[in-house]
DNA sequence: GTCTATATCTAGATAGAC
DNA sequence: GTCTATCTAGATATAGAC
């Protein structure tokens, strides 16, 4: 039983853990091609010699970071999608959930730096977090069908794309005008047409204690 | 009358002009941190000289590049928001309009560029055309909804900026999984909402020579 | 107007001391 | 395990010849 890191018995963060966690960060602020070693290791107060001891490289590195967005990512939008009320109560969770629209999304934004889109290796986690993200909202739609909630004929899997695709591009609009009001507005569009789609309104039933604003 | 580049007089394209097009390519497969100088001259076939007689340096070409790609993104997307038939056929001939899914927006690709969202004068041209491009869409919905096609109640900025959205973030999707079926997923879900808002079915007006697949 | 040479800084990684 | 030196290559810009 080696020790993993001199932080342990201190109650501080481990070095490995501290070089991951601060890699998180850069990749989402400046994305890989523009985070570099050195500061990854300046915001990890630790040497170069750490990073080369527990990670092969740069990209070793980044991989670990992007995986863990990834858990962190899905955590959240599960929970949302698994919370109470009806099927568009669901979907509102994920969509008015959303945080730090100007940051952008962790994931998203290393679908735009090539060397990761490149690399199948560094692609892999986005891919499995945005299928697996698209599949379960495309359950919660089927669920919502089944029930009669929503109208027969909606196609989840292309909905749940859309829903998925909407964040995506909220960020990409409130990014480009340096202000959230595009991304809420996409989200209120989308809400919109969305509750078109409800047979039963979504507030017939009890929602619960998540009370999210409705929209329409 | 000064002479703007020695192509001018030979039929190629002057040495300006190739490096703004080189740039636009650049930006758009690497953006802008991971496009150098060096770079642009190799694809322009141009030395250092050249590039910075023309421009002051890597900022000022790149502002060149992302406003010309704004002007063309901008006229293609009008001239589908611009064409015949219904306003459904309007958008849907936007929304189908697009090409080369796996190379992303060239404009929306640049605000994941932290150089470029943070610089006010790079991210001017971005705003600027995702905000006539959403007042365009959304001038299309108010038509569809004075016309008494579209759904009373419906508010066409929400609706515009959900319609923008999806293409961005389509271009998200299909990015992570390397394969534009995500894309189309998300526009083949906007449009079958789309399609339940038409209180005429979009065929019943002639839909003139456009002859845009129906969704649904 | 265009070129090559040069300068400075950083990226990314290795070597080896402690 | 962690540190500091050191190395090679490339980014970005300047200088000055042609």
């Amino acid at each position: 039983m080696r020790n993993s890191g001199s932080g342990g018995d201190r109650g501080s963060v481990p070095t490995r853990e501290r070089l991951v966690r601060s890699t998180q960060e850069l990749l989402w602020e400046r994305g890989y091609v523009g985070t570099s070693p050195k500061a990854i290791l300046e915001r990890a107060g630790v040497g170069q010699g750490s990073m080369y001891h527990h990670f092969d490289g740069k990209a070793a590195l980044a991989l670990a970071a992007i995986e863990r967005s990834a858990e962190e990512l899905w955590a959240s939008a599960d929970a949302c999608l698994s919370g109470p009320g009806t099927a568009y109560d669901k979907v509102a969770a994920y969509l008015l959930r959303e945080r730090q629209v100007l940051r952008g999304c962790p994931i998203g934004r290393m679908t735009q730096d090539r060397d990761v889109a490149c690399s199948a290796e560094l692609r892999r986690p986005l891919d499995a977090l945005f299928d697996r993200l698209r599949a379960r909202i495309a359950e919660v739609i089927a669920e919502g069908v089944r029930a009669g909630e929503l109208a027969a004929g909606t196609d989840p899997a292309a909905l749940a794309a859309t829903v998925a695709a909407t964040v995506q591009g909220g960020y990409v609009l409130a990014r480009a005008a340096d202000d959230p009001a595009p991304f809420d507005a996409a989200v209120r569009g989308l809400l919109a047409l969305l509750s078109a789609q409800v047979t039963t309104g979504p507030t017939a039933y009890p929602t619960g204690p998540a009370g999210h604003r409705s929209i329409r």
